[in-house]
DNA sequence: CAGAATCTCCCCCGGCCGGGGGAGCCCGTT
DNA sequence: AACGGGCTCCCCCGGCCGGGGGAGATTCTG
């Protein structure tokens, strides 16, 4: 099998030379290029070819946003790109998914997170936006948007959210469900991961702004 | 000072003279009687005058939403209502606060809560609701409903609640807010319990189903 | 001036939570 | 029959959380 080929886009060298570092030591993912600003980055992903490009918002000249826009209008389709934001950048996370972004890191996030996003993202599926970022989008998107569908819970997941949402604590919710805590804790686990949520409370905001609630 | 009057209405006799022991002992509280249905409350009602009447909502024969109503047509309105119920009894809470009861229990509070329930209500402002409770009441009432100013937060704990409320961990806060993390903790403490909410998924809980968020 | 309220920080500590494993069972599909 | 997905339960463990105290500084107000 081919390597997936990624594409770091960041006006700070340090950044790229971290995420090169993260990438790199994964077998089966290849840093093909970088770029400190949008304009390059469509100029090295039109010569590179990347199957993702890796997008920091914040950059001089022309901004992650209008190069992801551009990477678009390729033949194709273009690559994958996945925004690198901070929490703070909130505003750009709609603009970005009209800009045809197909996931959301944050910048924050641990390496094993890179590297899954970048896999979840080359095998076809929509990344899982972390719970806050898809909260945000949430809002800016209106009624109708996103459901929270996208992360196929198993029913009895999306049993065990609803009481969570409902501030049950593992134990009460073992009891609801007549199972054992230790059930519960390894639903409320999945849920977590496939919400991208790091706790109960990201979830529960996830579960609310997605519609999921209510 | 007078004592406050406080009629104890339950079906069970466990579970009021459990509630006798904790009310007697508390200086300022008398328990002026006691009744084991609807009925019985409203009678009692009538001859002892309490200012406060603790009502289980599953009495047999007249039940304690009924009793509710019944009390508040007495002259000068009555005694004032808390209703005390058990997580399960959801369907009850908005026919119980159509009746009038100007508060709520649950039945697994602890002995500090009735004496802070009673002391409050007696005071004349209505009281916190337990956030698992005000859920399923603003469910009902739909929106315009009960706001969550009513729990008076200060700046602080208001700016707190909503950085909360959007997943961040208490250092998250800490350093979006430039204190320490002592700080934080004494401030979400402070909104905790101004809430009723056991923990932070709780407040969430309460922020959104209030309109506190949004 | 003396409280009251608010904001800030501190210590101690038990408990729940979340992450990382593993494993058996049932059932529908291949 | 073999496989995978879903549900169930188990162990270990570090860390954040929440409760209970206390305390100093500031500001506003009676």
């Amino acid at each position: 099998m081919t390597s997936i080929r990624v594409l770091v886009a960041d006006d700070e060298p340090l950044v790229r030379s971290g995420l090169r570092a993260i990438l790199e030591s994964e077998p089966g993912v290849t840093v093909v290029g970088e770029a400190d600003d949008g304009a390059a980055a469509v100029a090295e992903a039109r010569r590179t070819r990347p199957d993702i490009v890796l997008m920091d918002v914040r950059m001089p000249r022309v901004d992650g946003i209008t190069a992801t826009r551009l990477l678009g209008q390729f033949d194709g389709g273009g690559p994958a790109v996945i925004v690198v934001t901070t929490f703070e950048n909130d505003d750009y996370v709609y603009d970005a998914l009209r800009a045809g972004a197909r996931g959301f890191l944050l910048k924050r996030a641990a390496a094993d997170d890179y590297i899954n996003a970048i896999r979840t993202v080359h095998d076809g599926e929509s990344l899982l936006f972390p719970a806050a970022i898809r909260r945000l989008a949430a809002r800016h998107a209106g009624p109708g948007g996103h459901q929270l569908a996208e992360a196929h819970l198993t029913e009895r997941e999306s049993e065990v959210l609803r009481l969570v949402a409902r501030g049950l604590s593992n134990a009460e919710i073992a009891a609801e469900l007549v199972v054992g805590v230790e059930t519960v804790k390894t639903h409320v686990r999945n849920v977590l991961a496939k919400l991208g949520a790091r706790d109960r409370v990201q979830a529960v905001i996830a579960a609310y702004e997605s519609g999921f609630i209510r």
